[in-house]
DNA sequence: TAGTATGGTTAACCAGGTTAAGATTTTCCT
DNA sequence: AGGAAAATCTTAACCTGGTTAACCATACTA
């Protein structure tokens, strides 16, 4: 009748005490000045359990907020009948500004900023995410050829890269302005602007101008 | 009177001859199979010297090819005047397809052959070469910047990352072509093609189709 | 030719990550 | 309820990438 096992509950709070840990450690000292095996010894777990639930120790970090995000393929394959697949990513950026979703960079609540403290100051955690994102490059290009948005392989990777590419630079933006002091709130109105820009650029075409 | 003293001579010699083994030892066995002390031991040389002249193991397959590229940045200061950034980019993918440029991903001569495998094989090559690439992308916005090309740092930055996204997804689909079997000279046409497509992509716009 | 800087070597170390063996605990079956 | 089977955890040792310190050798310079 239970939902979950004892395992699996146990399961769920040792992972749940590892990534606890981990922050607590992290934001207070850094990422890289932390050992992995500080981490470990925090939450009271050996190395290789702590190993078996994160397979690098970024992942430490990175995991907490990737894992409940179903990603823009996922946003191209249910779209409405009737729309672009570039408006309907255009609409779902929107809305998790909105929402404040802590991948847009648009949040100012204590899990979410140190996170991006975090990601922003320590380049191996850029890296590391910069890899997860091309992986979801190359599904979103697969959601576009397989849902129709698109007419062939090559233009599906493109405007897969496009895409991708707009949205890091625009939760770059984001965070940097949260981690300038800014709050979201405040945020929010030209958080929406730089969107509606970035994505005119994509359907419209970016237009430079000549040399001087 | 002399360029090079005795001892810069022999820097560049321990440095090709470092690179050598690097490559004659990842080529039979795979990247990840070889280890550093491998490679020094093969090069006659003690690890500690390696890493002077090698940051990070990565470092001894890119650096190869990424260090005579002068980068985007200087093609877009250097255009001639009434020519847009864009267009200047666009035709300085094109000459380096003529060229044969590795980092085009058309080349089928040994070095860059070899380099190719390795990268698209081994994920932590392709991970190092994305950060070098994200810095070169921030001086491209940069440049975009300062040169006239465009009105805000935000575009710049928008711009810079989706060039980026569309010369990766040009040489990862020239290098594949490659690696498939075809010749550079073969494959030549279809590459200028796809560097056409791409960057009409980028100037006149997207256009995704509605869903099904 | 003497002194100094430079570049090299050895040896030891650190941190991330893995592996094998054995102990412990939840599960599941009868 | 009892006990075999399966999953998890721990310990201890190991590997590799990368760094540090102390010391040696060689090229440059006055």
């Amino acid at each position: 009748m239970h939902d979950l096992g004892l395992r699996d509950r146990k399961k769920r709070r040792t992972r749940e005490a590892i990534t606890e840990a981990a922050f607590a450690l992290f934001q207070r000292s850094g990422f890289d000045s932390v050992a992995v095996a500080d981490v470990a010894a925090a939450a009271e777990v050996s190395k290789p359990t702590l190993f078996a639930y994160f397979p690098t120790k970024e992942d430490l970090v990175l995991r907490r907020f990737l894992d409940d995000d179903p990603g823009p393929a996922h946003v191209v394959r249910g779209r409405p009948s009737g729309m672009s697949a570039l408006r309907a990513l255009r609409q779902d950026f929107l809305d998790r500004l909105a929402q404040r979703d802590p991948l847009t960079g648009l949040n100012d609540t204590p899990p979410a900023t140190t996170f991006h403290s975090l990601l922003y100051s320590t380049p191996t955690l850029m890296t590391r995410l910069t890899s997860y994102l091309l992986e979801r490059e190359r599904d979103l290009a697969e959601a576009l050829l397989t849902s129709g948005g698109v007419s062939d392989a090559f233009t599906a990777r493109i405007v897969a890269a496009e895409v991708f590419g707009a949205q890091r630079i625009l939760a770059e933006h984001n965070a940097q302005d949260i981690r300038a002091g800014h709050s979201a709130d405040d945020t929010y109105p030209a958080a929406v602007t730089r969107t509606e820009t970035a994505y005119d650029l994509l359907e419209n075409g970016l237009d430079t101008r000549a040399a001087s």
